[in-house]
DNA sequence: GCAATCACG
DNA sequence: ACGTACGTGATTGCT
């Protein structure tokens, strides 16, 4: 039989510091878990073995301790947070049926040594997985160890044979002990021999075997004085760490293989348990999907639910006033439930049932991916804005989710109930809008909890149909132009790769980061910047730095820009035009944690425009023939917002003179007339302003700026010297968001932060930044959400031939017709600038042209 | 599928 | 002693 056995608190350890905290709703930590899970996961699919068996450390002293005082002393305490994820694991391993071996006095090293003795004995197979080098000592014909070890950042795992622990080490299994003995282990607290590394003490055993061949003949043997010295020095202590690094192989646990072949699993606590913790994904693999909660271990289990099938026709028919219409779509199909029945209406065949649904009086709808319907319905089906969207909802609730598709969203709100569906035929979609249809009062309750009905039914639902009017809008692409663009592009790019190889003296894919790394800082001998995990890094901003130390730098820059336009850009967007000759974007509302939205496919919200070269390329996005564009800004408006949230009135006088805001930051923190700034300080204030926005550093801010971290220190002082409240409310943004577990926007918009909570400095100080950052970012995306849904609707009214086609976070696009361009701007204008009443004006600057590049102004 | 890089606000 | 700005998406290389 083969037996996979790990080390526990080795991999458990990895996995906690290899990812990031992730908690559930309910605040359990889970990280460790995850990562644990993967890994033994991936392990069993390479080793598909007979039974699993996690050995794991007990905070009992062991009989180490006892011999040694100072045994692994100077340990850091094992945090919170991963303590608390241990007893879950264990029983998470034990539901799969798996065994968990501890025992008092000895630590999972000794466990693993005891089951590869026994492997030995029983002409077994023993696969050991840790992190932990010590185990190679167990290593032989039917012991394997599988050592993960973070190379640069990343995990690898290295089989040890005989035979490949010999040709690493030149030693053989029970010679990593005699090593030990020599070098110490200083994250065990084993002294070993001081003054005695790995080099000195390999060479030493691979010459004489083991210590005490070393110290029986240590007069006649060959070695250098000093070493001897030394050895001679520790001599006690080389014995006792040799004693200290034996691991255990007759700790009293079942030595028979056959108690460690898997047991059933106990499926129902088992689904519970995943559930609890909220790895739906692994639910899935395993297939317990519709395994139901297990009461023991879930509080709540909804009532089932049964739904009947019909036909479309029957279900208008049968559709009674003021009920709650669930809608979903899937491709050309939409699926209703209301009132227990379910029904499906294909879109083109159907349509006349579709618009007579609809039609009924007083109903109340509640949508699955309202963006989606209203793009399937575009302007044939007349469908008013839904009441509520589960899938919206569910992004309120919890933005930092991965999915907030049906399925996920009953496992989370539902607790895993499951709808019975009569005459399905097969179709899962009938029972993803069942869930649909129940996920409503579960959602709406937690939305009423969090007060957040404002945002869902005055915010996103609206938003969601404006959205999808401007996917379907469109940008017009001159593709000429961008052909153009395109094949010139490709003729510098062949040159500069041909000079580019010419200064090399020889040939290399520039594009890999991993071969010009080589390059660049081997042959050629440039001065690497190290960083990065797996080599050199080539960012610009190192490569910016060499510019004047090797004439391929210059090169590899204009490289890298032109083939980024290129690439992304020119046959980007040429693969995302459309037969109408304008890209389609498609805008995500439910992906950003603070508020946002994404647009991808291609991504119009990173079109160049910093630089002169990549600039250009907005002026192939036009307007249409006897069109024009309309393209206003906000200015400043995530420091109107900062300014407005903190009740600075220094900040909102500077605001409200008009005047620019960082030549009057600087003045009043350098305490000179405005007149007298220059513009080193303007722009050493423009980068605390940005700094501020981000959370503030002054380790980043002195990056940023190329100045001392004390100079960056002193900045940051007299900016809050000069805005006293905006220090106040960074403290506050912090204070609170660690009080409740959450930031929010002006507009009560949530992000849960449970890094706040962390004993990871790094990541609480994450935490800390995202808190002070994301009202900030969040109220400036909930306002321009605001303007889209007037602009759009005004236009409408209006009757202007003008559609709202592109947001940039801070800026909004109207495509007109040229008579009434300058009509629609003030609609525009008016409405970016009236979204939300603040103690602060909010201004937009508003350019037109008949492309982007002119009309950005 | 992830890391590195670079485009935007 | 360490190592950071906040929020995204697309392309390329590499395992």
């Amino acid at each position: 039989m083969k037996l996979l056995a790990l080390d526990g608190n080795s991999i458990v350890n990895r996995a906690f510091y290899g990812i990031k905290l992730l908690s559930t709703k309910d605040g359990l930590y889970t990280n460790a878990i995850y990562g644990f899970m993967n890994i033994l996961n991936s392990l069993i699919a390479r080793e598909n073995p007979d039974g699993v068996a996690v050995a794991f450390d007990l905070k009992a002293p062991t009989f180490r301790h006892n011999m040694y005082d100072a045994y692994k002393a100077g340990r850091k305490p094992m945090p919170e947070e991963l303590a608390q994820q241990l007893p879950v694991l264990k029983e998470l391993l034990n539901l799969l049926g798996y065994h968990c071996i501890e025992l008092a006095g000895y630590e999972a090293d000794d466990i693993l040594g005891t089951l590869s003795y026994a492997a030995e004995q029983n002409e077994d197979v023993c696969v050991i997985s840790t992190g932990d080098r010590d185990s190679l000592q167990l290593v032989s014909d039917q012991t394997t160890v599988l050592l993960a070890s973070s190379k640069m950042g990343r995990t690898e795992i290295i089989e040890y044979t005989p035979a490949t622990l010999f040709e690493k080490y030149s030693l053989t299994p029970p010679q990593m002990i005699e090593l030990k003995a020599l070098m110490g282990d200083s994250s065990d607290n084993i002294p070993g021999v001081a003054g005695v590394g790995e080099k000195t003490a390999t060479d030493l055993i691979s010459r004489f075997e083991n210590i005490d061949n070393i110290y029986n003949n240590i007069e006649t043997l060959d070695i250098k004085e000093g070493v001897k010295n030394k050895l001679i020095a520790d001599k006690d202590n080389a014995f006792l760490s040799r004693e200290l690094g034996t691991i255990c192989r007759s700790v009293p646990i079942s030595v028979d293989f056959n108690t460690y072949l898997n047991k059933p699993q106990d499926k129902p606590k088992l689904a519970a348990l995943l559930r609890k913790l909220e790895f739906f994904k692994l639910l899935e693999k395993m297939g317990l999907t519709n395994i139901a909660g297990d009461d023991s271990l879930d509080k709540t289990v909804s009532a089932p639910a049964e739904f009947k099938v019909c036909t479309a026709d029957q279900f208008e028919k049968a559709l009674t006033k003021g009920t709650l219409l669930t809608v979903m779509p899937y491709e050309n199909t939409v699926y209703f439930s209301a009132d227990g029945l379910v029904c499906k209406a294909n879109f083109s065949e159907n349509i006349n049932i579709i618009i007579s649904i609809f039609a009924k009086e007083s109903l109340k709808i509640n949508a699955v991916e309202s963006k989606v319907l209203h793009t399937l319905f575009d302007q044939k089906v007349n469908m008013p804005l839904p009441n509520f969207d589960v899938t919206l909802a569910g992004y309120l609730c919890s933005p930092s989710a991965n999915s907030y598709d049906i399925p996920r969203l009953a496992e989370e709100y539902l607790n895993g109930a499951e709808p019975t569906v009569i005459g399905d035929e097969g179709d899962e979609q009938f029972k993803n809008i069942a869930l649909a249809s129940m996920l409503y009062e579960p959602l709406r309750a937690e939305i009423n909890r969090t007060e957040m009905g404002m945002l869902l039914n005055e915010i996103e639902i609206p938003l969601s149909r404006v959205l999808s009017e401007m996917e379907r809008e469109g940008f017009m692409l001159d593709t000429l132009g961008v052909a153009k663009m395109r094949d010139e592009l490709n003729l510098r790019i062949a040159d500069l790769e041909k000079e580019i190889h010419l200064l090399a003296g020889e040939e290399f894919n520039v594009k890999s980061p991993a071969q010009l790394g080589v390059i660049l800082f081997e042959k050629l001998g440039l001065k690497a910047g190290k960083k990065t995990k797996s080599g050199y890094s080539t960012t610009a901003e190192i490569l910016e730095k060499l510019r004047n130390d090797h004439p391929i730098i210059p090169l590899v820059l204009e490289y890298r820009t032109i083939t980024k336009l290129n690439s992304t850009y020119c046959e980007g967007l040429l693969k995302a035009v459309q037969d109408d000759g304008r890209v389609h974007t498609t805008f995500n509302q439910t992906e950003t944690r603070t508020g946002r939205i994404s647009s991808l496919e291609p991504n119009l919200q990173n079109i160049p425009v910093r630089r002169a070269e990549g600039r250009e390329l907005r002026k192939f996005f036009t307007a249409k023939p006897g069109y024009t564009l309309v393209d206003a800004d906000y200015s400043q408006i995530e420091l109107r917002v900062l300014a407005h949230i903190a009740g600075d009135k220094a900040m909102i006088n500077a605001f409200k003179s008009g005047e620019d805001i960082h030549t009057k930051t600087a003045g009043e923190v350098f305490d000179m007339p405005p007149l007298l700034v220059t513009p080193k300080m303007r722009s050493a204030a423009k980068a605390v302003n940005f700094g501020i926005v981000y959370g503030i550093g002054a380790y980043s801010l002195a990056q940023d700026i190329g100045v001392t971290r004390a100079e960056a220190q002193r900045y940051i002082d007299g900016y809050f010297a000069t805005y006293p409240d905006i220090k106040n409310y960074m403290d506050s943004a912090v204070e609170q968001a660690k009080e409740q577990g959450f930031s929010k926007t002006l507009f009560g918009r949530r992000r849960y932060l449970p890094e706040l909570k962390s004993s990871n400095g790094m990541l609480r100080a994450f935490g800390e930044r995202v808190a002070r950052n994301m009202p900030i970012q969040g109220t400036a995306a909930d306002i321009i959400k605001l303007a889209m849904i007037r602009t759009r609707d005004k236009l409408l009214e209006s009757g202007l031939n003008a559609r709202v086609i592109l947001q940039v976070h801070d800026e909004l696009i109207v495509e007109a017709e040229e008579s009434i361009a300058k009509e629609a701007g003030k609609i525009l204008e008016y409405e970016m600038e009236h979204a939300a009443e603040m103690l602060v004006p909010l201004l937009v600057d508003i350019h037109r042209g008949s492309n982007w590049y002119i009309a950005k102004g």
